[in-house]
DNA sequence: ATATTACATCGCAATATTACGATAATAAAT
DNA sequence: ATTTATTATCGTAATATTGCGATGTAATAT
């Protein structure tokens, strides 16, 4: 089937599921940590720095884009993707309820 | 292709983003959120609990079990399935090294 | 011994993802 | 105006994922 039955989960089950998707590709990892690096980014640097193709890596900046953990803004000819401080933060948070349910209490065998 | 190029990228970054795929999914995010309620779990539960096949679930556990996160006791007829809590620290340090990136000298346009 | 219960695994169909070449779109440079 | 540079989008091929019925396996119950 390949389809996901979403409409059985609960939103908050969605949402993080879906936050954890998009990071769940290693050129997404790669693409955050050079925009980190860099503080800044264009496209075209990818391409060089990592080694997938112009279209490839567009697509990747796009599903980036869509959990909004980045944002590009037009600079002339080109575009500076930067990441979103609030939306990374809230990922963040996101990340921290859900982890940080007692740990100590989880395991039972 | 569908076929991701690992090859191309860190093993740090493979790693990482292999942990996000597998909570990439909202039955292995409900699956998890089930084991820490009950603090304890069997897979028949899970059917029941939420909507989805038992050979599907158990698919579902077992990518789970892949990276560690949970770990599977045979139990008389049933298993066990619980939290490796040694496991989940780990993933909580993986995921704040990479989100505890000075954030907020990250937004730069 | 046989039946039952609880999972795991296999095999399949449907859909999703990944990657890329080709092509468009837009802005700057000549 | 034309060329060049940078990114987006489209179409397509290959592979992966999701979900499930059917079947296998192992332990308990009858």
């Amino acid at each position: 089937m390949g389809l996901t039955k979403t409409e059985i989960f609960t939103e908050e089950q969605n949402r993080l599921s879906s936050l954890f998707k998009v990071l769940g590709h290693p050129a997404r990892i790669a693409i955050l940590q050079h925009i980190i690096d860099q503080k800044a980014c264009i496209c075209n640097d990818l391409v060089e720095e990592l080694g997938l193709a112009q279209a490839t890596i567009s697509q990747h900046l796009k599903e980036l884009k869509t959990i909004g953990i980045i944002q590009g803004t037009i600079e002339g000819k080109s575009v500076c993707y930067c990441i979103d401080e609030k939306v990374w933060k809230q990922f963040q948070e996101n990340l921290n309820v859900f982890f940080n349910q007692d740990a100590s209490t989880l395991q039972c065998c």
